[in-house]
DNA sequence: CGAATAGTGTCTGTGAGACAATATTTA
DNA sequence: TAAATATTGTCTCACAGACACTATTCG
């Protein structure tokens, strides 16, 4: 097999003599923190110790043998601490004065998670997505992308991204979720009847909160249909 | 403003320390041919001097100073001879094998012409879609995504990517296109009522055809919602 | 008990799909 | 005249939205 060094083109020159762009993956985790949609954001390490004040989304640069997919789990392990995601590809942010240290692409992604599973520290928030302070690059469209993407997804099944935390739900639960998506309210009775058919009903009754108890559901199979 | 060379990140190294991948740009030229689906495919200039016969979809490597949209742009004009589209960004495809000259990203695009629009000549071809010969890379699941693309698209709007010649056409030329682009067979009376309201009526009867002559239409503005 | 929430019945409007009827041309 | 195509009428079905009603719990 060859390789970037020895195979040459019509002209005998080879891939390496042309220059090439840094690729960058960046991801907007989205969740929902108090019936709102927010996004996590991180800093630089080294920007804690200084005046600055860069919130971000987690990014990285693309390594050579490695895929885009595996940037993005590795820039949220280092830069936020969260495993076991699934970043899907929004796409490529290319404007040429996007990033003044030079020549970068960035590879957008989106994924969303349960608030809990995000560890809030020193290099780490969680702003409401409609609220964000300044972001460097185009880190303010990334996120406009992310949230269309996942209002998209939620308005044709019930919690696609897995937001809820894994168990049982009550119905009233799923919805409150899919109105803190969608920004927005959601009709009870017809929300349900758009859903039901997609859960699985457990047997099991949730008590306790003012007023008649609630069926609780899991996601069926095929609920991301 | 600093520069690619001149920046320093935490550890003192430039972007310039890191190896980057080469991005490519292909795209998917789609068009309908005698009623079905067709892909522009080229092949390498020296290619058809010796026996290889090596069909691909045109693309060219991303230049420094370019967007990925101008880059797509250009390869259409060099490779293919066709100006003026609208390539829409598809994908990154990223599978650490799919080139062996290298490390080589490639961001895959999509638009769709009329077919009078492309020339063929000695290195340029239109291949129906579902009868693709070999591509190298990973060229057919390019085309595989660009054919949904443009099949999603189509399902909700009249001729979105404007696929007809230009001028009023019959609902029924219409009909026949969008069955190209689907695949398969649309209930004429159906589609009828499902594009009436986001075409606009010309007044003129096309005739000279068997049956009862038809009304000819234009897109309306908002057509493509 | 009264408020709150869950769940169901039902009416209306919209749009797709299917089928049929009518209209108007060419072969 | 017969065949072909355009256009419209209409019926059915599915689904969303809205409203109302019943059921059951907690404060």
């Amino acid at each position: 097999m060859t390789t970037q060094e020895d195979y040459r083109d019509s002209s005998g020159r080879t891939l390496a003599d042309y220059p090439r762009p840094s690729v960058a993956v960046d991801t907007a985790v989205l969740t929902v923190v108090d019936g709102t949609l927010a996004v996590l954001l991180t800093r630089p390490a080294d920007a804690a110790a200084t005046s600055r004040d860069e919130w971000r989304l987690p990014g990285a640069f693309l390594h050579e043998g490695e895929t885009l997919r595996d940037a993005a789990l590795r820039s949220l392990r280092e830069k936020a601490g969260i495993d076991g995601l699934h970043p899907r590809q929004l796409r490529v942010f290319d404007a040429l004065d996007r990033d003044d240290r030079g020549w970068v692409l960035s590879v957008a992604h989106v994924d969303a998670v349960p608030a809990d599973r995000v560890v809030t520290t020193e290099s780490t928030r969680v702003v409401a997505a409609d609220e964000l302070p300044p972001l460097p690059y185009d880190h303010d469209e990334i996120v406009a992308a992310a949230v269309a993407d996942l209002r998209e997804r939620y308005a044709s099944a019930p919690d696609p991204a897995g937001l809820l935390p894994p168990g049982p739900f009550a119905i009233s639960e799923l919805r409150a979720l899919h109105e803190a998506v969608a920004g927005a309210r959601v009709n009870p009775d017809t929300f349900r009847r758009s859903v039901i058919d997609r859960l699985r009903a457990t047997g099991e009754i949730r008590t306790g909160v003012r007023g008649k108890p609630a069926e609780l559901f899991v996601r069926a199979m095929d609920s991301t249909k």
